[in-house]
DNA sequence: TCAGATTCATCAAACATTTGATCATTTGGG
DNA sequence: CCCAAATGATCAAATGTTTGATGAATCTGA
């Protein structure tokens, strides 16, 4: 650094973000300070949503954040090929497959190969699954309430216009996409 | 399922969202729709542009997101101890003990010991470490740039204060945080 | 029809993360 | 002063992720 301006006595997670971005333009004058700001911001809050959800929630009864995209997936979209499972839920086939492996001996959900092509596997919750994915729900949208009371209901609605906006914008941008 | 309803053809990581927030409506009528929607598209959102950053950026560099991060704080806040670093970084003291035997290995990074306290770990940049964050991050505030152009800036800003009011608001909502 | 290309799934190795245990050092109270 | 409690770091085992390779089934075009 070429000004080595100490960082303040309590650095934290949040609070990382604003000293980020005025140490990186005091640094780096090229630096697009406004972008820099927006998805620094976009990553910690989502980091802290995720890990309230998951610590509170997931781990507590016994299950993975995947692992719970998973099956929410399969809960609400109905039996599918693995394919599309793994496509609604934003993981490579190969982290699927690896995750079946738990979710299938925790005997949440079953693989069978489909009937039309041999290749593909068809996915399906099992009654357990079923009952298990009804409660943890639940409990992860009474969280998901929470958050949410932060902000007035004209707030909530303009935070997903403007992430909706944002994503549309993605092809714009080149944005890489998983296969 | 109560009433099954075929999903549509194509279901794709993002039109999820539309389609599952309909339908938990339909099967659990207690469901908060608004918030469910609301933490359902702030987490497809974060994921796709993370996903961009790390298999454009930060992978062909032979990069990964986590370590990224440790670099980056490290960059701008100076040397400090690990367990500042694990703070600001958003990750356990566990993951960052496993993270660095990487990142040392690499040459990227250098733990020594803190002579005020022999328990503490003092974390610092090598030189080839401070070249190396100084090339990665250029290219990931150029796809930063890319990505904030999806927005307007009035609508960017808007964007960090919901964020921020979000973040804000968690402690009434007595999010669990990291330790 | 059949051989090459494509598609689907899994495996392997490297990496990162979680929880809970262990070990070393420091701190604080009697 | 000294020992118990607290703190900092690491380890161990289980889980999940990535890329690249492999094997099986299907498709395509000559």
């Amino acid at each position: 650094m070429t000004h080595n301006t100490a960082p303040p006595d309590e650095l934290t997670f949040w609070s990382f973000v604003d000293y980020a971005v005025h140490k990186a333009e005091r640094e780096l004058p090229s630096v697009n300070a406004e972008a820099m700001r927006m998805i620094l911001t976009l990553n910690r809050a989502t980091s802290m949503v995720v890990y309230d959800l998951e610590s509170s929630v997931h781990r507590p009864r016994g299950w993975t954040w995947p692992g719970f995209r998973v099956l929410f997936a399969l809960w609400l979209a109905g039996p599918m090929e693995a394919k599309t499972t793994a496509q609604i839920s934003g993981m490579s086939r190969a982290a699927l497959s690896a995750l079946l492996n738990t979710l299938e001996r925790d005997g949440l959900l079953s693989r069978e190969r489909a009937t039309h092509d041999r290749r593909a596997l068809q996915l399906s919750l099992t009654e357990a699954g079923y009952g298990a994915i009804l409660g943890v729900f639940r409990a992860h949208n009474r969280r998901e309430s929470a958050w949410a009371e932060a902000l007035e209901p004209e707030e909530r609605r303009e935070l997903v216009r403007l992430l909706n906006k944002l994503m549309a914008g993605s092809t714009d941008a080149q944005a890489k996409f998983r296969n």
